[in-house]
DNA sequence: CGAACGATTGACTCGTCAGTCAATCACTCC
DNA sequence: GGAGTGATTGACTGACGAGTCAATCGTTCG
């Protein structure tokens, strides 16, 4: 079908979009290659056609996926008319965004690769903290302008941050945290909020800057 | 050895003790139940005659630990004559200390349940919920009583709060964040100092009560 | 001493998959 | 048309590891 043709790229998408389905649903560990196939709709050799082993097919769906993060995270941060706090927000913004446009993928980001850095996560382990580092420039700088304070270490700082989005996320994958499309916008600036009251120097009365726009998104 | 008697409990806390190192060195799924056999010095069919398989050590070992920390946090909830945020930094020192006194245990509660909520948390979401619970009525206290801003929802506090912690611990873990014995009390400042920052309705200035003393241990 | 009973042993069974591969298919181009 | 190329198929293999179980050991007690 689809005129004659379906091209290698078509087919091998094709086989990391049911991938992402599969993992999703059984998780990676539980599931069997012949799940992704048949999910596919494509003969269980073909897998191995387009991938070199199941691994593979993991480590792609996370690093395609982590590496926008990654370069996102930076080009928010070269954004120098922003502040730090409103840098924040945006990745916020977009980790959260990326949520609510395909939770699939985001849980098998997550659950499977990010919190299982014992089994997998090893492996991207530099990939993780490039992501990190890259938060903790953002907090440092912001130190330095005098807008946070510099009493908290800012790789701390980062992980703390990264750490309450991944938190939300995770609450709604395992249904511990009311989702819904209300939700996320809410969350985004509970999460700046908690984070950045903790960092700002000033202090008290309400959340600071809202409804900043979310950073360009993936595809 | 050791006088001819071992009872049948010192002999499943010597399987359960092989258990965390095995677990600890090279994960839940990547073992083999012979490896925990090994480790005890023990033949591969008494783990069977003790426990029933494979996930019950697991279970043991993560609600013999888990349950003692819900019980901390219930009794630390229960002081009266402390404030929310002294209550917050009793609860962290608590389970810091937890990791100080025994890493591979903590290691293996975070990294094979607490974060693997897929495989085997599901079992154990309950549990961890009653944590989270627990710690969002302390909160919500606080903020009842003026001493938080009320505008974060204290479910969500909660998490940020324990995922600050977990995110600390899983950073020693997996070395992305200097450990040492330094490092552990710092670190207990700045989980409260992070979250409390942002939840604390005044504001500013350095952190608010340090030295506060750890809550008891469990053994 | 010698039942009797639980603790202990480890070889074995049995199911499960990841990964292989020889065969077939479909399309292109001469 | 038909040879060549790469996509596609799915039965098969080989390894591995959880859990079983019949046999042995050691202690206790009559």
């Amino acid at each position: 079908m689809a005129t004659a043709r379906t091209t290698a790229a078509e087919r091998r998408r094709q086989i990391l979009d049911a991938a992402v389905r599969v993992f999703a649903r059984q998780g990676f560990h539980t599931c069997r290659v012949s799940d992704i196939a048949d999910e596919a709709g494509v003969a269980y050799g073909l897998v191995y056609h387009y991938f070199r082993s199941k691994d593979e097919v993991l480590d792609t769906l996370f690093l395609e996926r982590w590496d926008v993060m990654v370069e996102v995270i930076e080009q928010v941060d070269a954004r120098d008319e922003l502040s730090a706090r409103e840098k924040l927000t945006a990745i916020t913004s977009f980790i959260v965004d990326s949520y609510r446009h395909d939770p699939d993928l985001m849980k098998v980001v997550i659950v499977e690769v990010t919190r299982a850095a014992n089994t997998f996560g090893r492996t991207h382990l530099d990939a993780i903290n490039r992501a990190y580092g890259s938060i903790a420039r953002i907090i440092e700088a912001g130190m330095r302008d005098g807008e946070f304070r510099d009493s908290i270490p800012p790789q701390f700082a980062a992980m703390a941050f990264y750490g309450a989005i991944e938190q939300a996320l995770t609450g709604w994958i395992f249904d511990m945290l009311p989702a819904g499309e209300g939700a996320f916008e809410a969350t985004k600036v509970h999460i700046v909020d908690t984070i950045c009251g903790g960092l700002d120097r000033a202090a008290a009365g309400g959340p600071g800057n809202e409804g900043l726009g979310s950073a360009s998104h993936g595809e």
